[in-house]
DNA sequence: AGTGAGAATTAGAATTGTTCTAAAGTGATT
DNA sequence: AATCACTTTAGAACAATTCTAATTCTCACT
């Protein structure tokens, strides 16, 4: 299929394009977090990518994720002092956090919105980021996460 | 003052209703926060309270600032998996992280924006709590912070 | 004023998530 | 084949926070 050859193009790109090695790992790390898109944390990630590569460390695993952060492949969003989480999606957009399953939920910013945010701050800040997290009840699961 | 008294009134008023104990540690590391309100850490409070109450400790510290938020007069602001911070500003405000400095400035949020914000979650979402957290540089220090 | 039960404080150990270190592996380049 | 930079790996180290168990304090009740 289209998407999961197309992303990895661009892993493939993104990463000689910084002269790094487009390793098996670094490939499988990214493969998971496209193939779940649950904002999984980094134990979690190691735990699904091992039976792939069995012989992967999670100290590899968080090289990988910081790797692909670095690159603007993939988003990290922390809720609290949770651990770290990892979103392949790269469209602008915020977070859900629902406090009874944990489960987190990527919300579609409407074209504008970040920018309007921006307004309320004074003269001489200069946002280069926003971030907006809601916390709450989710409705129905409806798919996966 | 009337602000030093008054929130300390309050301060009080909150443990007493809760069945807490208004103990020396408790009003100290809240007053502490009143006079700087530059959103420390806890350690930060530790270093700031101890020339007060030499023998506190940071198991204290921690108590009561938990303490403090559990009956919602401080709040607590995570920036990435930076320490726990601790700000005493009960107004509905965004943050502003200085990435030069480190430092974190309150942004006043104008009326009915939260709401508005909160808009953009499709139904069955329901929000307890919005937060907005900008990154970037900031002018003119212009105070405390 | 004295007592006792529960609440709070304290020091230090333990825990969690993450980063660091040093050694071994990989693969292109000479 | 030797070299070199980059990468992976296991385990140690680290930072922030929470837990534990002992002690101290508070305060309602005598
Ligand atoms: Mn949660
Ligand atoms: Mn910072
Ligand atoms: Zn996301
Ligand atoms: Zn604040």
């Amino acid at each position: 299929m289209a998407t999961s050859d197309n992303s990895r193009q661009v892993l493939l790109e993104r990463l000689q394009g910084s002269g790094l090695r487009p390793t098996p790992q670094r490939e499988l790390v990214f493969q998971s977090l496209m193939a779940q898109r649950d904002h999984p944390t980094a134990e979690e990630v190691f735990a699904r990518v091992k039976s792939q590569i069995p012989s992967i460390s999670l100290a590899t695993v968080y090289n990988c994720l910081e790797t692909l952060v670095a690159r603007g492949l993939v988003r990290s969003v922390n809720f609290e002092r949770g651990p770290t989480r990892y979103c392949p999606n790269l469209h602008p957009h915020a977070h859900f956090h629902d406090e009874e399953t944990g489960s987190t939920h990527d919300i579609d910013l409407p074209d504008g919105l970040l920018d309007q945010v921006k307004t309320i701050l004074p003269p001489g800040y200069d946002a280069s980021s926003v971030e907006i997290i809601f916390r709450g009840k989710a409705a129905q699961p409806a798919g996966d996460n």
